[in-house]
DNA sequence: CTCGTGATTGACT
DNA sequence: GTCAATCACGAGC
């Protein structure tokens, strides 16, 4: 995944907020049951058939909202989700965000990023390549160890393995993908 | 340390 | 009415 390694920045007036995605799965509609597109167009996904590199926002389980990045062509579905960011700048700000002084523990699920970065749906359908608000940096292309893995937090298309994450890296969510059937 | 569960809003059926 | 791409915290090992 080409998202690994680059740099998630948030801006909000002078105060500037980024970290390094180190983990993401991707979603895709229709073939995908885990998707929120799977079941077709509604108002919350519609921005997953927008154009591709804007910013998805939606809010789940009352407390938390997720950050996805849309992929596909307009008409097509698909995004990918931004699980876990190593901190880069503004740490400090995002501490208190969190109210968390645990460096590991800053951003590295999706819902902790959203808060630490303060995005929500106010955010959603941003344009990441035009905006001043929220937007990706190239990083430094490094060589990476990528892993793959089932996704998490879902309980149907478990046999697409569309996790990734930068393999050693201490800021990846702790969380296993739900592997046996209750 | 691991495991289980309660919290709480919005969108979908 | 039901359920969700989650987190924090407390109990038990």
């Amino acid at each position: 995944m080409k998202l690994l390694g680059t740099i998630l920045v948030r801006q909000m007036g002078r105060l500037v907020l980024s970290g390094v995605i180190v983990e993401v799965e991707a979603y895709l509609g229709e073939i995908d049951p885990a998707s929120h597109a799977y079941r077709g167009l509604t108002k919350r996904n519609a921005v997953m058939y927008g154009e591709p590199g804007h910013a998805y926002v939606y809010f789940t389980y009352g407390f938390h909202h997720c950050l996805n990045i849309t992929t596909e062509k307009v008409g097509k579905a698909g995004a990918v989700l931004i699980r876990a960011l190593q901190p880069r700048e503004g740490i400090d700000r995002m501490k208190k965000n969190r109210g968390v002084n645990k460096l590991e523990s800053l951003t590295d699920g999706p819902g902790k990023l959203t808060k630490a970065l303060r995005i929500d749906r106010a955010l959603n359908g941003e344009d990441l390549v035009a905006s001043k608000k929220l937007y990706l940096v190239r990083g430094s292309g490094a060589r990476i160890n990528v892993g793959r893995s089932a996704r998490i937090g879902i309980k149907v298309g478990l046999e697409h393995r569309w996790r990734y994450f930068i393999k050693g890296n201490p800021y990846i969510s702790k969380t296993k993908p739900r592997s046996e059937n209750p």
